[in-house]
DNA sequence: CGCCTAGTTGGCAGCGACTGCCAAATATGA
DNA sequence: TCATATTTGGCAGTCGCTGCCAACTAGGCG
C-alpha cells in the first residue's frame, strides 16, 4: 500500500495488484447475488466471506463496511457529483448543473438491471436505506460551496441547503416510482415531473 | 402488560405503573445526559444502564434500541404529522397542510433549550442522523395518500413524494442552520425562507 | 395474614458487525 | 536464493441487541 501498483487507466502492473482486482471483484459479485437471494438483513459477512473463499478478516479488509459490499464504493458517486457540477458552466441555472450532476451518477451504473437490483434492495432494507441517506447528506454539504456560488447574489446556506437537498428529494422520488413500476421509464423523466411537481 | 394501567388521561394508578414511568425518567435522562456529555457513539448501554441503576436487559425492556433513548418514542411525531395534516380544511394548499404539520412535530419539544440540544446531537452524530432519516423516510410514507389527494386532480406518486420529500429536505436545511446559529431566530422562519428558495 | 399467580427484573449465553494484534504465508527485488 | 515488504488468516474482544430461564414482587383471593 506503500505506492498504488496500477497507473490510474488500468492494465494492473505487479501481479498482486490483479490478485487484489480478482478476490475484490469475487466477493462483490458473491455478496451481490446473496443479497438479492436471501436480502440484506439475512445474509452475513461470515456467509459472504465464506462463500467468497477469502477469510472474514480481509473481506473487512478490502470493505470496510458490510454497505460497502453494495455498490463498491460509494465515495464515487460523491467524487462524480461534485466533479459534474463544477465543470457545468458558471452561467448554468443551479436547478440544471445539479439535474447534471444526478444524471452522471445515475450513468455509472453498469447496467439498467443492476441499477434496478440495488434500487430495489435499497429501497426494501431499512438499514441500507439509513446508510445510504446518510451518506447522501455528506455529499450534500461537499456540494454547498458549489451551489451556493451559483445562486444569485451569491445564496445563503439555508437556501442552498434547500436546494440541494430537493434536488436530492426528487432523485429518491423519482428512483422509488421506477423500482415500483419495475424498472420501466426513463428515471430522468420521473426526476422532471418530480421537479416540476414542487417548482410548479 | 396485558392492559394498559393508566387511564389515557395520566394518573397512573397501580404501584407498578408509577414505577415504571420513574424508571423510565431516570433512564430518559441519565441517557441525554452522558450524550452531551461525552457524545452519542462514546456511551454505551452498559454505561446508561448502570448510572441509572438497572440492568442492561431492563433497558432494553423499557427502550427497544440505543436511539430511542432520545427523545422518547418518536412515533409520536409520525402521528402528531399525519393528524395535524389531516385535521387540515380540504380546501387548504398542499404546502400550507405540510407547514402546519412541520410546526406541529417541531412544537412537541418541550423547551426551546432541548429542542437545540436534540438537534445538535442529531446533526453531530451519523449514527443517530441516519436512524432519524430512515424513521422520517416511513412518515413520508404514511403521508402520501393524505397529500396525494389534496393535489389538483389527485396527484400522481412521484410528484407527491417529490412535494414531501422537498418539506423535509426544507425543515432538514433549516433546522441545520438553526444549530449552526445556535439557535438565534425563529426555525419556522428558517423553514419559510428554504422553501422560497426552492419554489422561487 | 399467607399464598398463588401474573407481571417484572436480572443474568447469562449467543449472534452479527467490526477492530486490533500477532503469526504464517507470499510476492518482490537484489 | 535470500531478505524484505505485504498480505492474509485467526483469535480475542467490543458493542448493540435478543432469547431464555430463574429470582423476585405487587396484587388479588381465601
Amino acid at each position: 500500500m506503500k505506492q498504488e501498483a496500477e497507473t490510474a487507466a488500468g492494465a494492473p502492473t505487479t501481479l498482486w495488484a490483479r490478485t487484489r482486482q480478482l478476490a475484490s471483484q469475487e466477493i462483490l459479485e458473491t455478496a451481490l447475488r446473496l443479497f438479492t437471494e436471501q436480502g440484506y438483513d439475512q445474509t452475513s459477512i461470515a456467509q459472504i466471506a465464506r462463500e467468497a473463499g477469502v477469510s472474514q478478516r480481509t473481506l473487512f479488509r478490502y470493505f470496510g463496511t458490510k454497505e460497502d459490499l453494495l455498490g463498491g464504493n460509494q465515495d464515487r458517486f460523491g467524487q462524480v457529483l461534485t466533479d459534474t457540477i463544477s465543470e457545468q458552466p458558471a452561467e448554468a441555472d443551479v436547478w440544471v448543473a445539479l439535474r447534471a450532476g444526478v444524471a452522471a451518477v445515475l450513468a455509472l451504473h453498469d447496467s439498467r438491471e443492476q441499477a434496478l437490483e440495488r434500487f430495489r434492495l435499497l429501497h426494501s432494507t431499512a438499514s441500507l436505506r439509513a446508510g445510504w441517506l446518510e451518506k447522501r447528506l455528506r455529499f450534500q454539504e461537499d456540494l454547498l460551496p458549489l451551489i451556493k456560488a451559483r445562486m444569485d447574489g451569491g445564496g445563503t446556506d439555508p437556501k442552498a441547503r434547500a436546494v440541494i437537498a430537493t434536488a436530492f428529494a426528487c432523485l429518491d422520488a423519482a428512483s422509488m416510482t421506477w423500482v415500483e413500476n419495475d424498472g420501466k421509464g426513463d428515471i430522468m423523466d420521473l426526476y422532471d415531473e418530480c421537479l416540476a411537481a414542487v417548482r410548479g
